[in-house]
DNA sequence: CTGATAAAGTGGTAAATAGTGCAAAAAAGT
DNA sequence: ACTTTTTTGCACTATTTACCACTTTATCAG
């Protein structure tokens, strides 16, 4: 279970840090391997491998009119590990695709993490925030 | 059951003592153990864990539609625990987030509690003090 | 087709920063 | 005035970040 954002920025060559937190999760539960694409929204999403599994087998299941969500989520998966000191490498197309170039923001999803570029998270979330909570949320909220 | 204001002041590691009067409470329900989150309206919210965990297990279930509801709360959401001194590190992220840096307001808000910078709680609170009662409330009788 | 060169990826180490816990000082209550 | 509680400051530990060196892969020229 994964939740909380940390402030982090990305290597000269492009490998992320993964606070200490996490590693011992991603350790236990994924040997430290993880499957890292993109998300339609405008950032990137990292799953565990095991979760990544069950959620490329439900993605695959998904009929021809999910067209390009599909593509999207499974064209632009990448397997990636952490290494000895609890780095990965973001490759270079994904980095990309999301607008990454240093600073960045890692959010805790419960599964999975979302990975924005800082800027771009802050003007989204800045947006999010000046809407009205959606009406679902009202009642159950506090 | 919390409730009362405190004001009070972040150390330079950015902890905050929690007052006395409701430290044995936390102690008692949830062995010290908190949660600390972003709240849309530009404040911090505490919860005991467990009351925590009931939240997270209605948010997690979200839909993707949820979208920035989910990485508002969730997505911000950091453990905390009580020192041997009660005082509790707030994450610079959430700091940020709620722009706090050292004069802060705790409000008890029943079932959890509520952090604000100072400056803003009061800037908020005068505006809200200028507007109309809302309707909910017009026929609540003292 | 092969070898040289450059670029990108991997791994480790050291320095800086942030977080934790202890202990002494201050304050409050008896 | 003394004891107990609370707060503040300090020192130690852990984490993070930045740097450096080596390995591998890709590219281009001979």
């Amino acid at each position: 279970m994964f939740q909380g954002k940390s402030a982090l920025s990305l290597d000269i060559k492009g490998r992320l840090s993964v606070p200490t937190r996490h590693r011992e999760v991603l350790s236990a539960s994924a040997d430290g391997r993880l499957t890292i694409t993109r998300h339609p929204d405008g950032c990137l999403v990292l799953f565990a491998r095991p979760q990544w599994e069950k959620f490329r087998e439900r993605i695959a299941q998904t009929p021809m009119s999910a067209g390009w969500v599909k593509r999207i989520f499974l064209g632009n998966a990448m397997d990636a590990e952490m290494d000895g000191t609890g780095r990965i490498l973001i490759s270079p197309e994904l980095r990309q695709a999301a607008g990454i170039s240093k600073e960045v923001v890692l959010l805790g999803m419960a599964d999975y993490f979302e990975l924005w570029d800082a800027a771009t998270h802050d003007a989204k979330e800045a947006q999010a925030l000046d809407k009205e909570i959606p009406e679902v949320f009202k009642d159950f909220l506090f």
